[in-house]
DNA sequence: CCTATGTCAGCGCCACTGATATTT
DNA sequence: CAAATATCAGTGACGCTGACATAG
């Protein structure tokens, strides 16, 4: 029934990114109805955490690269989530920050995304949970060195 | 340093997702110097676990869409890994099956898998692995219904 | 008639590269 | 001069949709 060959099925790397699968779907459904995606709730929950930022900044935090943080701010913009605004002090650099339409919309994405939550976990236990947690967390430290 | 948001660290999704992206990176590297790719490795595991099959099949068994599978086996039957023949007994089936030289890329890039495995699993011990993978292989039993 | 299979064209999301202009 | 920042154009992988012809 489940014909998934043993050489994909055994590897936590197989499970890892099927399972990634699942957890992107069950978001995106949940973003969409927001008019939202990934990389938009990323930017907003950096800048709603953090405050306002440079785009690079951005970048690091949400694990992005500078273009598409780019194309990003400038969807969010449009829709008057987020404004960019000249650094005075270096000319390079924009400060994008929150408006309370994004911070609306941040709420709004947040809330989806619990929902998600124990969908995505389904049958785990809470103990379950935290090691899985614990053990993911663990190793996406090392991997980001 | 590490100034991802807390709504996003805290998330087990944000934490598979996350570590989907390094699992691909590391198997990604691995499959490159093979001229290969993930629709390509799972197709081939398939074939050499299940033996030849038809194109639904192969989706079915390696979580495709039927419109990427004939994408990849066109590239992997140019490349001589797999040949097409058209299945006598259903005339609307292809029988797919694996030749001598795909037989051996794909334990080139079952090697190449096997390497990769230690760095994605890194600091965790045996039977931190073993918990990992198991509680792993129950959710995604649990969303492949 | 309806369904299953293979094929094709195209889209959306995410991650990434390379080039460029501007500023420091 | 070199380095950093923002921007733009483009690419590749993966997952998916809709349409179509052919065969059951």
């Amino acid at each position: 029934m489940a014909e998934t060959p043993e050489r994909l099925s055994a590897r936590p790397s197989w499970l890892l990114t099927q399972l990634a699968v699942h957890a992107h779907r069950l978001a995106s459904e949940g973003f969409a109805e927001a008019g939202a995606r990934g990389y938009h709730y990323r930017i907003l929950a950096a800048l709603g955490e953090f405050g306002p930022a440079s785009q690079v900044q951005l970048g690091r935090r949400c694990t992005m690269d500078r273009s598409d943080v780019v194309a990003a701010i400038n969807e969010l913009s449009e829709r008057g989530f987020v404004e960019r605004a000249p650094d005075p002090g270096d000319r390079r650099r924009n400060i994008v920050s929150l408006t309370a339409a994004g911070h609306q919309q941040l709420r709004r994405l947040d809330e989806a995304l619990d929902a998600v939550q124990d969908q995505l976990l389904g049958p785990l236990g809470a103990a379950e949970r935290a090691t899985l947690t614990h053990l993911l967390a663990r190793l996406l430290e090392h991997h980001a060195r």
